[in-house]
DNA sequence: GCTTATACATAGCACCGCTATGGCATACTG
DNA sequence: CAGTATGCCATAGCGGTGCTATGTATAAGC
């Protein structure tokens, strides 16, 4: 009956519409019948593909993680951990502002399973490089790459969620993330004027790197 | 028909339950059926005592919020403001990991509105205010005490919801919730030793206070 | 060429939130 | 005190949801 458009396995169009509708009007805006709908076929094919609804999220959550894990790998490894540090930071941020849904389905649809917890600390592995490289470069004292990747993660994730919440405008949530990212480099053992360079650095890479970013992020839509 | 249990409003009992399946089930196990027939009503009290489920589950959040508020006002002020501080953060921290479907409701089923950002910015209030003591008592460096509430509060939030999305275990939640709490007031401007001081001054009232937040927590819960 | 298996369509189930309507008790009014 | 008006709840039904049982057609294996 449809024109079968190249016929590109059903399962993809699937995917491919779902992380659509669920990036453009949130997680509750995808329904099965719509998605079958939309995607010219029937309800049976999201089960015969997936198994469900729930495990069609689950797929949605981890192409979320897949194209952070992407934003993220996108920035730089420079001979400035630090800044590296900060603008993944900034990656992170961004990523999570730009698409809200979608970072909301990752995080806050949950409760997320084993396997997601899996998709997500891959990710996460490489906050923990970028913290590793600022300890062997001398800039943080000696302590545990992954504790203070946490800590970083932490105060990301948190300053990110409240401003989706609404409980902080924008203006407030970077200034926040601005102050806080300085607040905990300090703390790591930072020295302040290296700091204070290495932010200046970040804040020009980051004036440079929105475009590229920005180009990343839309060829990671495929 | 049905032996009226005292009468006590309706529109209590619709609360009370709905709040109690959260807690116990989590967002999803609220329903608008269910509800009315466990409380013994019709599914129309719903709609004459709130106007429909999305505006039952605000006040299920705001119910949520008034918890912690009370949790947080439990914490009394002492001569210490950097203890008092910590200690405030440890109460909202063992809000949220106790009741994670409730926080849950609060902070990620969102969006939130107007009236919920309202309500949720009041208990905020006390996290500013516990700040401002830290300033003022000359521990602290001066600053505009609602950013570094908002640093705080961030960093708060970020440990909670990533352990409740299962990404981080207790464990490291709670280490990552000392050492991130250390290092922000470090930066803030306190002197380390005194800052040693509080900390132990804190995780003393803790250890002792465990019973009496919790006493605190079941009053509120009525 | 027949069989088998896979992918999708159809129809129906139980449940969801919501609303139109009616009954009933209380409160107000002349 | 009679009559009316109002608020609270029960009933029944609508369109929607995820999911499944069943049928069907196409592709694969021998």
């Amino acid at each position: 009956m449809s024109p079968k458009p190249a016929d590109a396995h059903v399962r993809t169009a699937l995917l491919e519409t779902a992380a659509h509708i669920v990036a453009a009007e949130g997680s509750g805006g995808l329904t099965l019948r719509r998605l079958a709908r939309e995607v010219g076929t029937s309800t049976m094919a999201v089960y015969t593909h997936f198994g469900g609804m729930t495990e069609l999220r689950r797929e949605i959550r981890h192409e979320g993680f897949a194209r952070l894990g992407a934003d993220l790998a996108a920035v730089e490894a420079t001979g400035d951990p630090v800044a590296d540090f900060l603008v993944l930071g900034w990656a992170y941020y961004t990523n999570g502002t730009t698409d809200p849904d979608l970072y909301r389905a990752m995080f806050m649809d949950g409760p997320v399973d084993a396997r997601d917890a899996g998709a997500g600390l891959d990710t996460f592995e490489q906050c923990v490089a970028a913290a590793q490289r600022c300890i062997d470069g001398g800039r943080f004292d000696p302590a545990d790459a992954l504790d203070l990747a946490t800590q970083a993660w932490a105060m990301l994730h948190g300053i990110v969620s409240l401003q989706l919440a609404h409980l902080l405008p924008a203006d407030q949530a970077s200034a926040a993330l601005l102050a806080s990212g300085r607040n905990l480099f300090r703390a790591f053992g930072d020295d302040p004027r290296s700091l204070g360079r290495s932010l200046a650095r970040a804040q020009e890479r980051i004036g440079r790197g929105i475009e590229a970013i920005a180009n990343v992020a839309t060829d990671s839509r495929r």
